[in-house]
DNA sequence: ATTGTATTGCAACTGTGTTGCGTTTACACT
DNA sequence: AGTGTAAACGCAACACAGTTGCAATACAAT
């Protein structure tokens, strides 16, 4: 990593574990609360920054689950796709992908050339409706 | 429509037609743009209470294309996804959906009871790939 | 024409994310 | 260890999508 002249900052440290700790999408305020939690008290400036970074540097990959706020995972991770909550808002993940067999149809028939794609899946989780079914 | 007590103003007529007649998705802002181009002067929150409206009564559904902004477009419309070219910006559609046949497994799976799901592409549209050529 | 209420415009606000700039800090090199 | 330099930081101010409260207006039914 210090290959490119860049260096190992607290923030950034803290961010790289994690990423590789957990496989769940987290928004920049999510991690502001994380590291605040573990004692470090960050400018939100410095994180939006420090995500930019890591996003253009390969180490985390952009998600978008909610309309309006942008989710970070570590791009390690398998290709995957995500069940989110409607209810209580977590995100679990689906590793199965039916859909890298499409590519080739598409780009046949619109001669659409595919980087990437996003396959969301929103509903209820187990846990939801049971709590439903309880009250 | 009136059956519920709602108006028929010049904003919602304009609106239901812009949706019925054409299948792309449009931003808030693009449908400030697309009203003043045919004389309708509306501010920018009644568009919003609009499309809140539209939206809330099964007239139109979101689409998630951007990070920071919702797109909507007619619920009348097939089951469909979207090619999304990074280059112009240019959306367009694609009927087949393999992604139904998932339901049954993910529930058994992971007991998460999917109500919808987004699949979007994002790539090069076929215009964009030959501008790149020629330059 | 009158009236009740849905709809509108305006202004002020919220929240996510960005930018400019001066200061601090990590790290390489003496 | 001391020092120079560029990366990283904090702060303040900003940009932009979207929301809210409230008073004014417009629709449609009587």
């Amino acid at each position: 990593m210090q290959d490119k002249g860049l260096r190992i900052t607290k923030v950034r440290r803290a961010l790289i574990q994690l990423f590789s700790e957990h496989s769940i999408p987290y928004t920049a305020n999510q991690i502001e609360k994380k590291l605040f939690a573990i004692g470090i008290l960050v400018n939100k400036t410095t994180i939006y920054r420090e995500l930019q970074f890591l996003s253009q540097n390969g180490y985390i990959t952009e998600v978008y689950l909610h309309s309006n706020e942008i989710s970070y995972e570590s791009a390690e991770l398998k290709h995957h796709h995500h069940l989110v909550c409607e209810s209580c808002g977590n995100v679990d993940d689906v590793i199965n992908c039916l859909v890298s067999e499409l590519n080739r149809e598409i780009y046949q028939k619109k001669k659409f050339k595919i980087r990437t794609h996003t396959l969301e899946f929103y509903g209820t989780c187990a846990k939801c409706a049971h709590i439903k079914h309880i009250k």
